[in-house]
DNA sequence: CCGTTATTTGGTTATGTTGCCAAACAACAA
DNA sequence: TTGTTGTTTGGCAACATAACCAAATAACGG
């Protein structure tokens, strides 16, 4: 394995541990419906508002939201719309292992 | 959020944990090739034999991968092929990033 | 400007993950 | 039986992550 191949490993890597958690998986699925703003997500998963602000960094970051902030509030949405195709898969994985 | 849902959304968190590793999903890039002894896979990444037969324990309890103990050697495979189609989306997210 | 609301950032503590080593186990050969 | 190879298990130290609280920042209204 060359440097090439590791960095693009570690790139999947990073998108896959952003969706890896309770939480942000839950938004995502709310930001496939349509774009949510922090208070709504916040209000969603009864976590405290900084955690739910890092966890969307998170998202951020591995490239799965984007934000825009109008007036007071911050609304993110779904950049990359397949991220939820492979949802179904992991429903399969799921299913293969009751 | 019900105890239901919560207990979907864990289900599919510990699918996206198990290949949200570079190790790991290096691995099931291989098993797509084909089936893998552990030995096999030691080589590939330079790890210990310990360390990569429990990142593979960690695919397995997910339900990704199965193993057959043939003589000596464990083999194993990827139990739902369809893990990698995510991967094209995987990718998109990355490119959408740069 | 001052207060209020929405969000982010910093810090701390608790918890989880990873990797190595050593030891145990399993299958086979001598 | 003893040795050898392939693999798993147990344990520990290093590191990463997650949650909360408190404080900082941003946008707006009075």
């Amino acid at each position: 394995m060359n440097k090439k191949e590791k960095a693009i490993l570690a790139a999947k890597t990073k998108v896959l541990k952003a969706l890896a958690h309770p939480a942000r998986l839950w938004m995502v699925e709310q930001l496939a419906v349509g774009e949510r703003c922090v208070c709504e997500l916040v209000d969603g998963l009864g976590l405290d508002f900084s955690t739910v602000s890092k966890h969307l960094l998170v998202l951020k970051n591995a490239g799965v939201v984007t934000d825009d902030k109008r007036g007071k509030q911050v609304f993110y949405s779904l950049k990359v719309p397949c991220v939820l195709n492979f949802m179904h898969c992991v429903e399969a994985v799921i299913k293969g292992e009751g």
